[in-house]
DNA sequence: AGACGAGTTCACAGATCAGTATACCTTCGA
DNA sequence: TCGAAGGTATACTGATCTGTGAACTCGTCT
């Protein structure tokens, strides 16, 4: 990628984020890049496909902070909730709920390539806690990872609400780990 | 609200929900509903106005078949979850997610009215969730409605996934209820 | 020296957008 | 009978939208 590539690309996520992305016409893209109109088609084609690119960098930039937080679980019971604790840092600057929910809000058409970006975000982490559930030991990993995904979605869309629902979605995980992974120790009676 | 109005509410509700808001023109709606843009404006002054009334019926509509769900409800402790038996129904239709969480991602306006709307919309089921749980007999009723609202909208925010969402959502909230209110005879069924 | 890729400048096409102006028609109640 | 209200028909404004065309500059590598 190019260095106006770049600018073009972290424009577009502060703006695309920030407004919508049909409200956000390519003009103002390249206007604040620095870069010509000319140049952005030339590097990305249409506005979809920039569209995409920015959603695409986004779920880069999403997942390493997940892999990270993860990775600096001590054990496998707590690293099955460390999703959560990356989401309070995220949310820090992400007020605007999330980017793919609201980007498959404005683009219906399937075929559209911020759709398979959108749901393939969604599928690694339902994919993530399912592996980590596993790790830690529980017996029923699939129906641990779909609920704690809908704890993370639910704290997430309900992010703007003068209630502590991250607080709150963050405690119920932890107890459903506790519920179905035997604490700490592997001498649990079974 | 005459004849013509609540045709244009109805086409608007179709389009704006199915196709997004920015991406819907008023000719478009005024065309569907058989009505002149002139009738149009007349009637609503402005689009955002148009979008305000439409989160509005949508609003109605969903609250009242929340709350034959909750009336229909022979015990307390059946009646906190059937805002999520609601969802299942009312998902049938709507298979693009929350229409107020989708229209604020293209509204960053906070002053744009369809901002109250649905802020009020996500309190008034928060604020149901607290008072059922409160006569259910829960002893921390804000606490559990927080969690009910965080699965409720995180049911909602991960419908389009091949994951069983709702149901274990669903399944969820009720052991929630289960275990922080005492059972009443019959209610213990396994 | 020469080719090439990245980027610039700027005009322009064609469509669509929200919203308005003007004039006319119909129904219904006082 | 009359006048107001609801609605129709059509043309229009001015702005904004995505996307293109063609010629030009500049640095880098061979």
């Amino acid at each position: 990628m190019t260095p106006a590539g770049r600018r073009i690309v972290a424009a577009a996520e502060e703006l695309f984020y920030n407004r919508g992305i049909t409200a956000v016409g390519v003009d103002l893209i390249a206007e604040r890049s620095g870069v010509t109109k000319r140049t952005l088609y030339n590097r990305f084609g249409s506005k979809d496909q920039l569209v995409a690119a920015y959603l695409a960098e986004r779920d880069r930039r999403w997942r390493s902070l997940v892999r990270a937080a993860v990775d600096a679980c001590e054990s496998p019971a707590e690293a099955v909730v460390a999703p959560f604790e990356a989401l309070r840092t995220w949310s820090e600057g992400n007020t605007r709920g999330c980017a793919f929910i609201n980007a498959l809000a404005e683009l219906p058409d399937p075929a559209h390539p911020a759709h398979r970006i959108a749901a393939d975000q969604k599928l690694w982490l339902l994919h993530l806690f399912e592996e980590l559930a596993a790790a830690a030991g529980c017996p029923e990993p699939a129906s641990l990872a779909t609920r704690l995904l809908v704890l993370h979605e639910g704290a997430l869309a309900t992010q703007p609400l003068p209630a502590p629902t991250l607080t709150e979605s963050t405690d119920l995980a932890r107890a459903l780990v506790r519920a179905c992974v035997p604490p700490t120790g592997r001498d649990r009676a079974e």
